[in-house]
DNA sequence: GTGAAAGCGCTAACAA
DNA sequence: TTGTTAGCGCTTTCAC
């Protein structure tokens, strides 16, 4: 059974090519009784256009790219559901591409987007992505590129992030509105500025309001760096009292750890996280967080988007705002 | 600054649009000069071909659609990741389509597909399709289809699945030569058919075995219920001695009521249960597992697919296997 | 070795 | 109101 296409249907109808599609796309001067005997037909054999073929024409295509260092990750599945919802919704398709956190992976990716000719990427960089000139250069072939969460530090282009120091911040106020004084507060890797920036503002907080305790900081790059730090600082005569963590894989590790110990909170320490929003949930009591959302940021992300197809030229910076979630723990 | 086609690197080359499409191919009758001049010209210029003229042409595209209920999960999401892998190797594309669990969108989301031609379908149905017509009817497009985790269950159609029936087997016989006796078990909605699959198994298993003690089966739909329903046994006089969920959600909601009644595996209670990999590693210790990945099914479903476009007509069931990973829970 | 030309399925300007 | 035609960028057959 070959494909139908418009010449099949003009055939089968005895019209033209013309008369047919115009009748699909409720063309005005096309009569009514041809537009129902078009469609009917249409129906009937389940005729759907040559999206290629359309494409081609029309040199724009409805497909997005979302380039991400892995989709194995909280944050980025629920950045990527809500995206790929609101991209549905709107009749454009999601691809996706992981760059393996591998500039080079990346740099295939940005050419395989190119050669699809995509309507607009969003992207989320790598950790050691500097060079970004093969993102600004896409301009060129007029596809609009988003950047989100891992933005590049400079460079003229559309940012939408999680808001760092809004999230820090709040964490730190929330810590001083309860007046918690032994604070142990472990961050990620020091070299990404997502950790410098949390952490500025963090500290700056507490000078800020002339707190009279100071946190303890301790960076590590991993869970499992976070559990056995924690270990470490539970074992000592003087635990702390609280325990905030810059993320949800940091959570994890310290949590291994006070489940360990058999540490109860709140009553036995308390703890504070800024997160996705589901590891907490699976604690009990469930943990307070400072919620940073891929869901919000998502569509953030696409209405920016739809601000560039629709022919905003000026790039622009935006931040999702952050919310504590109460949960048991502190 | 204009698209880069074949046409524009011919007329600065004073060639053909034919020999400059033959020598970026590496066609055997152009000269090795013209080529190379073709080539640096490409180069320079970063030309790529236009996907769209190329799939049009050739009537056959290197996009693979995933139709899911929703990415928001552990298993699709490990599935997803792999798949994309797989695909990018391959010099495929993968387009994401959430269905929401809705027959009707997912009709849609078939729609979408056969629009845009895409060379396969992987495909996981929701709850509540029954009707799988739209999909067989995809042969005639000559789409191939690869169901994969939630398959139909009737239908002369390519399956790739988790094995079910092996999982819950093996998950039995481990309780068994642990020797323990009073086992819960909770499972997910009964009327799915994974849960039957899981449950028949399961129980035949102790059957089989002659084992001096039964479990106490128990059914809920959400992560809440088997909370609730666990801390109303664990507020019994006589506890369970090992618990065994089904599922990841199920995990979840009980290791809340462990958590909070203050209990501790091994010792006071045991856990066992079937997992994708990730949930058994936040708690202390690491719950032991029967793996149900959803890297293998993918790798799985992906030489499947590929096996379908090399020809392959007749259609397969294939199954992963399961094993055990032992955390410190039992 | 290279070029000319047809055609994939569709859209839209122009004709009738 | 409907039809004719050119052309989007590419591949490939056939001719030179």
């Amino acid at each position: 059974m070959s494909e139908v296409t418009l010449k099949k249907l003009a055939d089968l109808l005895n019209l033209s090519i013309s008369t047919v599609s115009r009748a699909l796309k409720d063309h005005e001067d096309i009569s009514a009784e041809t537009k129902n005997r078009v469609k009917e037909l249409a129906l009937i054999l389940d005729y759907e256009p040559n999206t290629y073929a359309v494409n081609l024409r029309n040199n724009f295509s409805r497909e997005f790219a979302v380039i991400i260092p892995s989709i194995a990750n909280d944050f980025y599945q629920s950045f990527i559901s809500s995206l790929e919802k609101e991209a549905r919704l709107n009749s454009y398709s999601l691809i996706i591409l992981q760059s393996g956190d591998d500039p080079q992976t990346e740099l295939e990716c940005v050419k395989r987007c190119k050669q699809n000719r995509v309507a607009g990427i969003f992207v989320s960089i790598t950790q050691k992505t500097t060079d970004i000139s093969h993102f600004l250069k896409l301009a060129e072939s007029h596809i609009p590129v988003v950047f989100f969460d891992k933005v590049p530090a400079s460079g003229f282009c559309n940012k939408v992030c999680v808001d760092d120091i809004s999230a820090a911040r709040l964490s730190a106020e929330t810590l001083i509105l309860k007046k918690k004084k032994g604070i142990l507060a472990i961050f990620g890797n020091e070299q990404l500025s997502i950790t410098q920036k949390r952490l500025d503002a963090f500290k700056d907080t507490f000078s800020l309001h002339n707190y009279d305790a100071r946190p303890d900081i301790y960076h590590t790059n991993s869970s499992a760096g976070a559990y056995h730090y924690t270990m470490e600082q539970l074992a000592l005569p003087q635990q702390p009292d609280v325990i905030f963590c810059m993320s949800d894989e940091i959570l994890i590790g310290v949590m291994r750890a006070v489940q360990t110990v058999g540490l109860r909170p709140p009553a036995d320490i308390g703890i504070l996280a800024i997160s996705e929003g589901q590891i907490p949930t699976f604690y009990f009591p469930q943990i307070t967080y400072v919620e940073t959302s891929g869901f919000k940021l998502a569509k953030l992300a696409f209405s920016r988007m739809l601000g560039c197809l629709a022919g905003s030229t000026q790039v622009q910076e935006l931040k999702t705002e952050s919310i504590i979630v109460e949960g048991g723990s502190l």
